[in-house]
DNA sequence: TGTCTATGTTGACATCCGTCGATGTCTGGT
DNA sequence: ACCAGACATCGACGGATGTCAACATAGACA
């Protein structure tokens, strides 16, 4: 059973949808990619990308990422929150620790749609 | 004769790094980086871009774009500065009108930037 | 059970940002 | 010289967003 459009992540709207330079968006396509852009346009964000994406084994925790910056804790973790509900990291919790890992095909996908042409 | 690195535009500061998961970003590439990533964080710009990319000939007018939108002029002028400055879009000036053409390696190098490998 | 540590949530605040109406500045035509 | 149309700029308003301190929650371990 396929999902209605609205029902869509952000993630999934950009992988659908042709890229940006072949033809014109529609407001509603718009909306919905704008979200996955929005996440990653702030400099701490994608900071955090960054760092979770080089990390060894591609996962972080929230106690590394914290180090980071020299923001407060509740911060980073808005971040990060946001990060992972617009699809670009993943979450995990092991233990007391949680581990964040990026979903690469979210980055590729956006990529591909701002590019117009991919492999 | 080099620029130095603050003098760079939100372009080439894109252009000249990494991608974003193959090591941590910087505070300062992040800070050159975000501005071209929040002029496109938006759905009226995004459509903007979409809209003169697949114009013919590649370039559009403003009266065209203003009537794709409910917005008042001076809204859209807004947003075709903001992209014109953070480098997307390129501007000329013929008569009457002005005409905006997208800068497509801005494009392609935040789309580099963000799918970590291109070719 | 209780405490310590890691992380998320809430509420408040300041700032940023998208939008508009009014106005300014060109350019071409009469 | 004047007017009309195309586009930009300005000032103001409301809503969105980044940040923090305070608090809540949940797991590990004694």
């Amino acid at each position: 059973m396929s999902k209605s459009v609205l029902e869509l992540t952000p993630v999934e709207a950009v992988a659908c949808c042709s890229p940006v330079t072949s033809e014109p968006l529609s407001a509603e396509a718009a909306d919905r990619i704008v979200p996955l852009v929005k996440a990653i346009a702030d400099p701490v964000r994608l900071r955090l990308v960054s760092l979770v994406a080089s990390h060894a084994d591609g996962e972080a925790c929230v106690c590394d990422l914290n180090d980071a910056f020299d923001l407060s804790q509740p911060t980073i973790s808005h971040h990060l929150k946001l990060l992972h509900e617009s699809g670009i990291l993943d979450r995990e919790k092991r233990g007391v620790w949680v581990y964040y890992r990026v979903n690469a095909g979210a980055l590729r996908d956006l990529a591909a749609l701002l590019g117009g042409v991919t492999a």
